[in-house]
DNA sequence: CCGCTTTGTGGTATCGATACCATTAGTTGC
DNA sequence: GCAACTAATGGTATCGATACCACAAAGCGG
């Protein structure tokens, strides 16, 4: 950390250069539209001096901020790394910086986000969950911003939606299992009060159950334990209550993971005695030695196509298809 | 998204509120120099019109944007997760936002961010790196502001810096497995370029062979490999090249699951026949299935002490302590 | 060589909140 | 009862970049 030295503005830059303040803002923000002598000009002065422009001081007289701010469930678990990933990526090209949150499936934490967010006057909006507080969906709307939600597709998005039918991959998940011969499938999902993909998965398996009975266990929320921490607390809870499951359904991948390990220590043979499949197909799922049977979400892709969509929505152009459906695929790997 | 209407300003919560705006202001920011009465006025004014602040204006005017850059080295990875919870946590308490950023452990990827990062005219900066290219370090010293570097204890950091010996923790751990009779102990890693914190903990399972030949192994980064899949290739590397390996010291986490999993694939005897150990402590770690022997490493302690020190710096306090070492854990479980 | 467009450049007002200073009313001390 | 203070509030300049408009010079067709 240096002295209290100032920052150099804009105008040093011109003095330096020999050229009006504008002619600097031009050069670094439109170079088309300067000579290119002038260009090298100012490149050299802004390098003397090592400027850095305030985007903040651009925001505010521009009325664009070049910010998207960014609200996921969850930082804890990899789901949605490959899908910032792709928004990061995406919105570069764009010219545009990603703000990111966490909201921990909270929607209280969400709406105190969102509006924190606001107030750095965002040019869109991207949230991972189409749940929102009556405040949080009152502030979204009177913004006035582009909002993209994220994998789900609400019937009514704030704006628009990219993501896939979680209750569609809970359908295909179980129909699979009961299609190789499993007949008792359970299925496990953490007891969060706003977790709209569980729910809809959840769904899924109902619709796929034809007439057996459900084996549903939410397992409690409990300070300090983690994805695989409930996935082995769960696992033993089903087999507790339902003794002759012969299938696991896990909401995540972390929780299968969890199931998996609790398993393997009880001498579970896994696929022959109990089928565990998961969700999201994060990086350690497809592991050799585990090889956990899950349902594959191209997240990169979600992220791109939701920095396209935003793109353009800041750009003023018509967007059309509000709500995208980039699908899924069933992984089927060693453990079912 | 609604019509073109233009944000609500403060100059319209004071007409409403029939007050002066910089009355607003204070009711906003300073709460206790503003009469009960017009606190009242002014709230009832702000829902009334569902007013949010532009924070933006207010970062110019006050030369002060109440946010802090960080900048991780992944975000694919959970190993940051709980610092970047602490910090969050930490920081809000202290009224500042973070604004997250990933360098994928790449010093160019870096640089660029810093500088678009400094556009923002952030507070303070927080990095989970102490290695930095010539600009980017040119850029730091000349912004002038507190920057903090995590997880681990550079020399001369750039302002300050809070975490452990990743020396000292992977000596311990080699120190370990040799006392619990484990003579031929590999390391690996991935080959990155400027993955600092490994190449110190190399460094320390250098310091602990004690004569022995060092069997280290430096997995080449691969398009589209996770953590786990390296781990996995570098196990069957290792066995290739050193057959009676009894030990595998991995850099990560990511990296001993992975090995492991490929090491039940493969029947190998867990720990009987070799011993594999991790770094960081992640959920999966811990799962009772795997039970991961480990450096845990308090990263949720690590970002609220670097929250701490990020806010007593921007209110311009003294801070005497600026290498702040937090130390580890050697956590033994059944892996070795 | 004259109107016309195109290209490059600069001056000035502006974005919205806050710093700074001024003002008023009320309170305290002697 | 008056100076000296505090509490509460408002007016105005300011932060740094960009929008908007103006203008000069160059290119160009006839």
């Amino acid at each position: 950390m240096s002295d209290q030295r100032k920052w150099v503005t804009m105008g040093d830059v011109a003095r330096h250069a020999g050229v009006g303040t504008i002619t600097v803002s031009r050069a670094l923000r439109t170079p088309a539209k300067v000579s290119a002598d002038t260009l090298k000009k100012v490149h050299k002065a802004v390098a003397a001096l090592g400027y850095v422009r305030d985007d903040t001081a651009g925001a505010l007289s521009s009325q664009r901020s070049r910010i998207v701010g960014a609200l996921v469930s969850t930082l804890e678990q990899p789901v949605f790394a490959s899908t910032i990933r792709g928004l990061e990526e995406g919105l570069r090209q764009g010219g545009l910086q990603l703000l990111l949150g966490s909201t921990r499936y909270q929607p209280d934490t969400e709406a105190r986000m969102v509006s924190t967010l606001l107030g750095r006057r965002p040019d869109a909006l991207i949230l991972t969950s189409t749940t929102h507080t009556d405040e949080t969906r009152r502030l979204l709307d009177n913004a006035g911003l582009p909002v993209v939600e994220l994998w789900e597709l609400p019937r009514d998005p704030v704006f628009a939606a990219v993501g896939f039918s979680n209750r569609a991959a809970g359908r295909d998940m179980v129909r699979h299992l009961v299609g190789s011969g499993r007949d008792r499938p359970a299925f496990l999902r953490t007891a969060r009060a706003s977790d709209t993909r569980a729910d809809l998965r959840e769904q899924g398996y109902r619709d796929a159950l034809d007439g057996r009975a459900p084996r549903i266990l939410a397992v409690p929320p409990h300070e300090d334990d983690s994805g695989p921490d409930y996935g082995a607390r769960g696992l033993a809870q089903v087999l507790d209550r339902w003794p002759d499951t012969d299938a696991l359904v896990c909401v995540s991948d972390a929780l299968a993971v969890g199931a998996w390990c609790e398993a393997m220590r009880r001498g579970i043979e896994i696929p022959r005695r109990l089928a565990i499949t998961g969700f999201g197909d994060i990086d350690i799922a497809g592991a050799s030695g585990i090889g956990l049977t899950t349902v594959r979400v191209d997240g990169e892709a979600i992220g791109r196509e939701a920095a396209r969509l935003t793109i353009a929505a800041t750009a003023g152009a018509p967007v059309q298809d509000r709500i995208i459906d980039l699908g899924y695929t069933l992984r089927v790997r060693a453990t079912g």
